[in-house]
DNA sequence: TCTTTTACTTAGTAGTTTTTTT
DNA sequence: AAAAAAACTACTAAGTAAAAGA
């Protein structure tokens, strides 16, 4: 949508919000927000549909009970996707095993299913094997193979990847539908193993403007439905089986839409720090209250805002995997000790999150806090809920009392971006090289990442990569050892000899040993900080919960390129900040 | 009021590409 | 030039929270 301040200038080309932002138009965001309008105009292609299942060639067998089997295509197409996958995990696991057979019968003829009873019997190994030889002859390929293959990624790309939102070309994020395949949950999925429907142009929804061209579907097929629907930014949507939830075809984070409610995330987050204060010593005065269910509200509320927590939506049961937020803590979650580590009144949070993460965490907390958790655990059962009388929408209801906007993820955002703020004034020294600085940024980011609890994978060849530099290390020390043996010498040939050769042969000494000590140093931080890291992902807080404008100003104040900080995709999506920032912006 | 649906943000992984090191 | 490491991208699951429906 074209910025309404540029619209009422006439300044139809670039979006001048950023330079004009000291000129005052108060209400406009407002009046965005009020009616729901997303665009006035939206045309696309419809989402790229995923390639149709390509049959095996002859040479390659499904063999049930040591007898070579021949699958019809529809009971084929699922016996592949099970066999791309027999070297993964997932296969092993029962679950998985009991879904995928009971789908996998269902997409059988009658004849194929008296035969094929017992998955245990079914031997996919040539299947597997031709797609680990696919993969290889993929790899393989000459440069000039791989230089076409991606220049028809890129044509396609520029078909069906972008979309006409009000006059502007904006890039989609995801313009391909799902390809079918067998559901991966994350943790303990009920569902693993469960058979992804292919999506078919009768199962899409598309959205876009009346008066623009509609997309046209595939050969032979026709759209679920082609709505025109100005409250919604989503271009197109299906119904995905497994969950039974919508997918959506969205614009790209790089898109002005995307930006201007992002820029506005970070606005809310930034109007609660001028009341958080005010909210603090409210929540810490509730948990006296008279009322059971504000005390629970106060608590929680301290968890969000000290630990970073989730809200903690419900969920229904046997559905997913079982992980909880704040509001949907168990007492089976929690442990309290009066006394540990030297501290008074430690709770101790070990429970399952967002994609099955583990939280755990030792904190203390304050008396008052600790002796409403007892009264809140008191004749409960482990699978009992801790909050018993609070739920996220009760709880956002208190919140949006408190200040227009709040609810419980705004928390998130606002100490994510406060701690990052904090953490750069904390570490960074105008004096220190660029390459210096990023490394405080870099700390700083993490210090936020270890808050929100974002973890990663260790990388595959962590240890390889640590043995790789301890050996290093090694060798730096021995190199130190022979520096310190040489300089002794030089000061004794110094000392007796007492010349300008032999002084200045000891400075060099010193010189040295001083320049190897440095390296040294360096090389041993750099290991601290890699097994520190080894479980911590950057690029979700960067992504999401830190004001871009912070790390822009930073950049600014103290001479760090900001690309060092974002690159290219990042800066697109940020293009609202790098405009808006000036090196004394403060969040 | 309670439940379900909808829309959108947040999340980690796997695969690919680029850069650095050897 | 090859190998290793780091950076980046695509993908899609899993959350939050508000609106709609019963």
């Amino acid at each position: 949508m074209q910025c309404l301040l540029c619209a009422a200038l006439g300044l139809s080309q670039r979006c001048l919000r950023g330079s004009l932002r000291l000129i005052v138009w108060p209400g406009w965001e407002e009046e965005k927000s009020q009616d729901g309008v997303k665009w006035k105009q939206l045309e696309h292609k419809g989402p790229y549909f995923a390639p149709s299942y390509e049959p095996l060639p002859d040479g390659v067998h499904f063999y049930y009970d040591g007898k070579p089997v021949k699958l019809s295509l529809a009971a084929e197409e699922v016996a592949t996707f099970y066999g791309k996958m027999l070297d993964h995990e997932y296969t092993t696991k029962e679950v998985f095993q009991n879904n995928f057979f009971s789908d996998w019968r269902k997409e059988m003829t009658a004849e194929e299913r008296k035969i094929i009873k017992h998955l245990d019997k079914c031997d996919f190994t040539e299947i597997h094997r031709y797609f680990v030889d696919k993969t290889a002859a993929r790899k393989a390929l000459s440069r000039e193979e791989k230089q076409k293959l991606k220049e028809e990624a890129e044509k396609l790309q520029q078909e069906f990847g972008y979309c006409t939102l009000d006059g502007h070309r904006e890039k989609i994020g995801n313009f391909k539908t799902e390809p079918p395949g067998l559901f991966r949950g994350r943790g303990d999925h009920p569902k693993m193993g469960m058979l992804k429907r292919r999506i078919l142009p009768e199962d899409v929804t598309i959205n876009c403007s009346r008066d623009s061209k509609i997309p046209k579907p595939p050969a032979g097929h026709q759209w679920k439905e082609v709505r025109s629907d100005n409250t919604v930014t989503w271009l197109a949507s299906w119904t995905e089986n497994i969950q039974n939830s919508i997918k959506y075809v969205m614009l790209n984070p790089s898109s002005k839409l995307k930006g201007e409610k992002d820029w506005q995330k970070y606005e809310v987050a930034r109007r609660l720090k001028g009341v958080v204060d005010e909210i603090r010593s409210q929540y810490r005065a509730d948990w006296k209250s008279r009322e059971m269910k504000k005390r629970q509200c106060a608590v929680a509320l301290y968890f969000i805002d000290k630990l970073a927590l989730r809200a903690g939506n419900e969920k229904e049961e046997g559905e997913t995997a079982d992980t909880v937020g704040c509001c949907s803590l168990r007492v089976e979650h929690i442990q309290l000790y009066p006394e540990a580590d030297g501290c008074q009144h430690v709770v101790e949070l070990d429970f399952l999150g967002k994609d099955s993460i583990r939280y755990y965490n030792r904190v203390p907390v304050e008396k008052p806090v600790y002796k409403n958790l007892q009264l809140f655990m008191e004749n409960k059962s482990r699978g009992d809920d801790l909050f018993d009388r609070l739920t996220t929408t009760s709880l956002n209801k208190h919140l949006q009392d408190l200040m227009d906007g709040l609810t419980a993820k705004v928390f998130r955002t606002y100490n994510a971006s406060v701690t990052l703020q904090e953490q750069l004034r904390a570490l960074t020294r105008a004096e220190d090289s660029v390459a210096a600085k990023i490394l405080s940024y870099n700390r700083a980011n993490r210090a936020v990442a270890i808050l929100c609890n974002h973890q990663r994978a260790t990388p595959k060849t962590f240890e390889k990569s640590m043995q790789n530099l301890q050996l290093k290390i090694e060798a730096k020390k021995k190199q130190v050892a022979e520096a310190k043996a040489e300089l002794k010498q030089a000061r004794a040939g110094h000392k007796c000899r007492g010349d300008d050769r032999s002084r200045s042969f000891l400075e060099k000494r010193e010189r040295l040993l001083e320049k190897l000590e440095e390296q040294l140093m360096r090389l041993s931080t750099q290991a601290t900080d890699k097994e520190e890291s080894k479980q911590v992902a950057l690029g979700t807080s960067k992504l999401n919960y830190l004001d871009p404008r912070i790390s822009v100003a930073w950049c600014k104040r103290f001479g760090v390129p900001v690309e060092r900080i974002y690159n290219k995709t990042q800066r697109e999506r940020f293009a609202w900040a790098l405009d808006m920032a000036g090196e004394d912006f403060e969040f």
